[in-house]
DNA sequence: AGAAACCATTCTGACGGGTGTCCACCCGT
């Protein structure tokens, strides 16, 4: 059983004590659990097997959570789950999907009302059922009706690359509005976590009240949900919520790192904040009722004693650890990249030809590119044979002399065959300068299958990293099944490297994957994966990944020249 | 449900806005 699998059973039984009024301490108990487990490389079923103290040691499972982890790896399920699914028709839990209705109001509704579904739901809501229950009325009833609708519309998450065309949009319409002196956008679209479940937006404003009627003029609204003084929220056309604030001008800071969070990060500095005699909310640091900071985000962090983090690593993991220590780590940027290490051509299923990548890479000042097309096994992608691919580094040694300072390496991205074997010869693959592995046949293999593949291709000595290493497409495809904690230590052993790709809907090794990466030593390629000239821009979302797993510009080799990165692979040592 | 220290008990993730109904609930980071 998965780390993923078993935090999603934790998950659930937390909603579902959660709807029987269960003490919210344990309610916690379980959520936050979950969470450990979801973000831990390492697999939780190891650690049971080597019995539950291993467990017990990680925060936040004691010996309940523990027993419970054993039972659910030894077993396949867990009994307390069985019972709380007897007790209630796991249906009702999509009631609480509706904006408005929480644990609270959907208990009323099902043990008063017995509403089962949705559909019962808006049947009792047109009859005026809902009306007369205890704690509701008609205007509670009406927002039920609407917000039907927004849970059936099923308010899916977008990419991060999606919502920056519309946080763009939503900037420039809003720019220049009267009496507007601040706007910035926050939330998870600030810290670029890779997909982003709906935008959050912080002004500062003479008057509230122009902003808000200019972003209700947005093209794209469909509903204004809530306008109070300081805070706003519209629903777009597409189901995404868009959040407004209007806060004053000596709030600004307190006001961005409020709404910047993450929830995690902000309890932890609230309770930091507690811990020294202060008070953190929004508008600013309190002692008392004394405001000793807020204008900038700087201010703030810096009367804990702290210093700015950067958006991307506040997620409540370890940057309050690195903070305290020291060691806060200077994230790479966009400017550090010296070269990209994996994208196609119309050899095979690129839309653009070798000379035209080259040229796009250089205007970027990229003193390196990869051409690394397919190899045989993918016709689809009209992928390379032994013969073409040669004819391919033959045509590259034509143009080798063409650029100064530009190198284009020999590359190929070769298939890990379903039964481990790489799809070209050795004698082939030992010609190229560089060469990543992938799995793209064979992806419903059993884990430690496909783990077994990619640790063998790690072991060949021709390949130097391994590409798009779980298979994943966000918000469609979710990764193959494989060990990932197993393939970094492999890595490390054979002194290989990773690929971070960095198409925005792929984007793995994603952001905790990249941590325990650097943990192990294992350099890291942000590589786009380009299938086109337009498509090496999205070197910007790799980085964006790369700076949430907290690595620097020593942990990313793309940032090397060739001749640097070429050494720190096996092949080229002596 | 975990964790600390009180080994039975106590505390536990911070803080505030908006809404609808009458203080609670839900929501957001």
């Amino acid at each position: 059983m998965t780390n993923a699998e078993i935090a999603a059973v934790f998950e659930q039984i937390a909603d579902l004590l959660e709807f029987q009024g269960a003490n919210p301490f344990r309610v916690r108990a379980y959520r936050t659990a979950a969470r450990t487990i979801s973000e831990l490389t390492e697999p939780v079923a190891e650690l049971a097997h080597a019995g539950p103290d291993a467990l017990t040691e990680l925060p936040g499972i004691g010996a309940d959570l523990a027993d419970k982890i054993t039972t659910l790896v030894n077993t396949g399920s867990l009994p307390l789950l069985e019972e709380l699914k007897a007790q209630v028709p796991e249906s009702v839990l999509t009631l609480m999907r509706v904006p408005g209705l929480g644990p609270k109001r959907v208990a009323a509704i099902y043990n008063k009302l017995k509403i089962k579904t949705l559909e019962e739901l808006r049947e009792a809501c047109l009859q005026h059922k809902i009306r007369d229950l205890e704690g509701f009325g008609a205007k509670t009833e009406e927002n039920i009706l609407k917000g039907i609708e927004a849970a059936l519309l099923a308010t899916q998450r977008i990419l991060w690359c999606d919502a920056d065309q519309i946080v763009q949009e939503i900037l420039a319409h809003l720019e220049g509005t009267k009496g507007l002196r601040r706007l910035a956008p926050a939330g998870s679209y600030r810290r670029g976590k890779d997909t982003v479940g709906d935008l959050d937006f912080l002004a500062v404003a003479d008057d509230p009240n122009p902003v808000m009627d200019r972003l209700a003029k947005y093209r794209a609204v469909k509903d204004v949900i809530a306008r109070g003084d300081t805070k706003m929220s519209v629903v777009l056309q597409s189901g995404l919520h868009v959040d407004l604030r209007v806060v004053p001008e000596e709030s600004f800071g307190a006001a961005l790192q409020y709404f910047t969070g993450s929830k995690e990060h902000n309890v932890i500095l609230r309770g930091m904040a507690k811990d020294l005699g202060l008070k953190i909310n929004e508008y600013g640091v309190f002692r008392g009722d004394k405001r000793i900071a807020g204008r900038e985000e700087e201010e703030v962090y810096g009367a804990l004693g702290l210093p700015w983090f950067p958006p991307e690593l506040r997620e409540g993991r370890k940057e309050f650890e690195w903070a305290a220590a020291g060691s806060l780590p200077e994230l790479i940027t966009l400017e550090d990249i010296r070269g990209d290490l994996h994208m196609h051509s119309t050899w095979s299923d690129g839309l653009a030809t070798i000379e035209e990548m080259a040229e796009a890479a250089r205007k970027k000042g990229y003193q390196y590119i990869a051409i690394t097309d397919h190899s045989q096994r993918v016709s689809v992608a009209n992928g390379l044979n032994p013969e073409r691919l040669l004819s391919q580094w033959n045509a590259l040694d034509q143009l080798a002399g063409k650029w100064r300072n530009f190198r284009i390496l020999k590359g190929v991205e070769v298939d890990i065959l379903e039964d481990g074997r790489l799809d070209l010869p050795d004698e082939v693959l030992n010609q190229a300068d560089w060469v990543v592995a992938s799995v793209h046949f064979g992806q419903n293999q059993s884990r430690e299958e496909i783990t077994r593949r990619i640790i063998g291709a790690l072991k060949h000595p021709a390949v130097c990293a391994i590409a798009h290493p779980t298979g994943r497409l966000l918000l469609e495809r979710p990764a193959y099944q494989v060990d990932l904690d197993a393939v970094l230590r492999a890595a490390r052993d054979y002194g290989k490297m990773m690929e971070l790709n960095a198409h925005p809907r792929r984007l793995d090794l994603d952001d905790v994957a990249c941590a325990a990466a650097k943990a192990y030593g294992v350099p890291i390629a942000i590589s786009t994966d380009a299938h086109s000239i337009n498509g090496l821009e999205a070197m910007r979302y790799g980085v964006l990944q790369a700076r949430r797993g907290g690595l620097t510009k020593a942990d990313v080799v793309n940032t090397l020249p060739w001749g640097e990165l070429k050494r720190r692979l096996p092949r080229y040592r002596r």
